[in-house]
DNA sequence: ATATTGACGATACTCAGTTTCGATAGCTTG
DNA sequence: CAAGCTATCGAAACTGAGTATCGTCAATAT
């Protein structure tokens, strides 16, 4: 008769009764009722209303934490294009699911908060692994936290551009196009590493004014203090 | 006998109550009571519990978007620069304050939340201004993205290593070197106009090896398509 | 003096989330 | 087979946030 797990009846409840009524018009009650179960057996399985929507994001979490703890310096590009690919293909693998949430989630404000909360969530993980990464180096924080956000920012924007298109293409492509564009703002200021042992050379237009030369030169001494 | 007026009486009472006895043990009849009013008037000044502790999120948004609409794609890096300054002082000037609310939000899951969804506000604002300023160059979604995540991130970290410090320096002097580090970083991937015209230079260190030269040089023709 | 407006308090209501207790089914162990 | 043991679920009561409604009172206008 009623084959499938408690906690997946209650989640497709949940997300047919938001579809029908909407979030705030669906009460905890109506879930539980429709999934054929009481209250109580409800918040067994979900901490909260919202949680019901949001089944594996703790999961996936950790699985990107893994990864990323899997890897060592050396390694640190190659894990966290892996961990990225790994949230994204994880949206992909469920894309009916995927777009009925999002197209929820774009219109219940407090919705909308928690899953920016939840990525908040991921970019600390980056944040704190490319910290670790990059080590005391100067301005070590500064970078993790400008990386981690580049990053988080590079997969919304192919995941949301992906969604808003009904999931009707291959997102992996663009994908490793924003994170080689991510990877290459930052490697041109991770590469001096000694530089008293390096020949400083600049690109410039044809065109340019021996003026325009030299407030590009000094812009780049500044900026590389 | 109660000159400050009602709003501001609340807001006191409630970062006094949160304080003494924590948030979740405070409720808003305590927070009523101690500003010397009923919970209806509390409703009437405050949509929400969180509320009174972020009285003025929504001005200070609405004046960094102010800040921004005065602005044209000319000066943009100008009117970005002066609208993050605006949000950091805002702090700076309510040192006492800023600091109370940072102890508390650290402690407390639910006003992080709420607070990382007030961060994301300013994102969002950001990424719609840069996204008109970029136009429809190619690529300019997720550039218009990684730089608004960027500028919000450089933001966050000056404030939290000012706020971690007890608020004891002042921080403009970090916030414009985070911004000069940002705008560094994205220049130079936005000084190609026109390749046709451009002399191709890159910079290696004297000790490089001809596969060395050869994959930095096909990384940067990869990354600039 | 009367009407109007706005700020405030009182009250009752809905519903999310917590806690406690009790029932039942399945399983182990003597 | 019988007696526990445990896990799962339901029932019910409770706290507190947030909403809605109505009544009161004071200030100001007419």
């Amino acid at each position: 008769m009623s084959k499938p797990p408690i906690s997946q009846r209650l989640a497709e409840a949940a997300v047919a009764l938001f579809d029908e009524r909407g979030y705030d018009e669906t009460t905890v009650d109506d879930i539980a009722a429709r999934a054929g179960v009481s209250r109580s057996t409800f918040f067994r399985y979900y901490r909260s209303k919202e949680d019901a929507i949001f089944p594996d994001h703790d999961t996936l979490l950790e699985r990107i934490a893994a990864r990323l703890r899997a890897s060592t310096a050396d390694t640190a590009i190659v894990a966290i294009t892996d961990a990225v690919r790994i949230v994204l293909a994880h949206y992909v693998d469920d894309a009916e699911v995927s777009l009925r949430r999002y197209r929820l989630v774009r219109r219940v404000p407090a919705l909308r908060d928690r899953e920016i909360a939840s990525v908040a969530r991921y970019q600390r993980l980056f944040r704190e692994f490319v910290g670790e990464w990059l080590g005391d180096s100067p301005d070590a924080g500064l970078r993790a936290e400008l990386m981690a956000a580049s990053v988080v920012a590079a997969h919304n924007q192919v995941l949301r551009g992906w969604l808003r298109a009904g999931g009707t293409y291959d997102p992996s492509g663009p994908l490793d196009h924003a994170l080689r564009y991510v990877i290459a703002t930052f490697r041109h200021l991770e590469q001096p590493q000694d530089k008293g042992d390096q020949i400083v050379v600049a690109t410039f237009s044809r065109a340019a004014s021996p003026q325009d030369v030299m407030a590009v030169i000094q812009q780049h001494l500044e900026s590389s203090t």
